[in-house]
DNA sequence: GTCTATACGCGGATAGAC
DNA sequence: GTCTATCCGCGTATAGAC
C-alpha cells in the first residue's frame, strides 16, 4: 500500500494524523488510542481531528487501510516467478511471515469492536481489496508455474496456497504470543516451501 | 478445557460471572467487555465482581484461559490415528476450523491491549498452555503415522503441521472477513487434508 | 485550518451497610 | 456474599474565537 510520501505529493495534516494514529496503535495498542494520545502524537489538537474525520471510527478504519507497511514488497516477492519454484516459495513465506508480523497486532485488534469490524469489511469490498487477496496473488503465481509443467496438472492450487499462507500467518501469530521453541523466521519459510512443493509434484 | 460445570462441581458465582463476561466478549467486543455490561449480564453488582477477581484484567485473561470452548472436541479428532492419514488429517482440519472460528474473535481481541496480552502469555506460560500446543499435538500425530510407516522418513513434520494448523487459522480468519468466494468449511479442510498427505509421502 | 475551553456521559474501582 | 451509593478521571465530541 502506497502512501502519500511514497508517491512524492505534498503531506498533510491528514497523513501526518494517520501516522501518528498508526504509532499509537502499534506500540499502545488500540484500546489505548485515544483521539486525546492520538492528537498529542500527531502534534495537533483533538479538534482538528474532527476536522479531518468525521469521528474516530472513520479515523481508525482509514489507518487499517492506508497504514499497512510492506505490502508492496510481499507483492514483488510475488513478481518474480522465474525462479525455481522451492526458491520462489522461500522468497513469498519470508515476505508473508514478515508482512504478518509487523501487521498482525493491528489487524487481530479490529475484532475488538464489532462496528469497526463492520465499518473496515464494508471499506474492503467496495474497493475489492482484503486480506484474502494475498491468498489469490499465491495461486496465480502457481498457476504461472503450472502453465510452464512445474506443477503437476490435477493440483489444488487454492489449497496449497491456503497452506502457504496459512502457515505463515499463524507463525506470526505465534511469534507475538512469546512460543519460545518456534522456528527463526527464515528457517520456517524454508520448511513450508519445501513442504509445499513437495505437496505440489 | 474443561468447566466447572463439566467436571461436576458446584457452579459458583465465579463461574456465572466467567460464563457471563465470556458471553458479553464474544457479542459486544472486548472493547464493549465493561465491568458494568458485565455485572448486569451475570445478574450481579458491579462490587462483586472486585470480589472475587482483583481487578478487571485479571478477569479477563481468566475467561481467556477458562472459556476456550471446542478443544476438548479438537483433541478427540487426534487422538484417533488409526484411521487413513487423509481420513484422520481431515477430521482434524475439520475440527480445528470449527475451533478457530469460535475462539478467533476473542482470540485476535487479546491484542488490542498489550497489558492483556503480557498478562495472558505469563499466565499460559506457567501452565505450559497456549495456541502452538495445537501445532504440537498434530506432530505427535503424525509421528505416530510416521512410525507405522505411512509417511516418509525424512518428511519434515514440524512444517506439515505448520502448513494444516496455519491453514486452517487463516480459513477461519478470512470467515469472519466475510471473504464471499471463500470455500465451505468442509470442503477447504477436505483440500487442506490431502495436500498435506500429498507432500508427506 | 487550528486553537482553547468545555460539556457530558462512561468506565473502573471502592466504602460501608445489610 | 452481595448490595447501594458514590468518587473521579478519562474519552468523545463540539462551540466558538483567532
Amino acid at each position: 500500500m502506497l502512501t502519500n510520501l511514497s508517491r512524492g505529493q505534498h503531506v498533510g495534516t491528514r497523513d501526518v494524523i494517520l501516522d501518528a494514529a498508526a504509532t499509537v496503535i502499534r506500540t499502545r495498542g488500540m484500546a489505548n488510542a485515544t483521539t486525546r494520545e492520538i492528537a498529542k502524537a500527531a502534534g495537533y489538537s483533538e479538534a482538528t481531528l474532527y476536522k479531518h474525520f468525521t469521528g474516530k471510527v472513520e479515523l481508525l478504519v482509514a489507518v487499517l487501510r492506508e497504514r499497512s507497511p510492506g505490502f508492496a514488497h510481499l507483492a514483488r516477492a510475488m513478481g518474480d516467478d522465474d525462479a525455481d519454484l522451492t526458491t520462489g516459495l522461500t522468497a513469498i513465506a519470508t515476505a508473508a511471515i514478515a508482512f504478518y508480523t509487523d501487521n498482525f497486532p493491528m489487524l487481530a485488534s479490529i475484532f475488538s469492536d464489532p462496528s469497526i469490524l463492520a465499518a473496515h469489511n464494508a471499506g474492503l469490498r467496495e474497493v475489492g481489496a482484503g486480506p484474502h487477496r494475498v491468498n489469490e496473488a499465491v495461486v496465480d503465481y502457481l498457476r504461472h508455474h503450472q502453465e510452464r509443467g512445474t506443477i503437476r496438472r490435477d493440483a489444488d492450487l487454492y489449497a496449497a496456497a491456503g497452506l502457504l499462507v496459512g502457515a505463515c500467518f499463524q507463525h506470526a501469530f505465534l511469534g507475538h504470543m512469546n512460543w519460545s521453541d518456534r522456528r527463526p523466521d527464515r528457517e520456517a519459510a524454508a520448511g513450508f516451501a519445501a513442504m509445499t512443493t513437495a505437496a505440489l509434484r
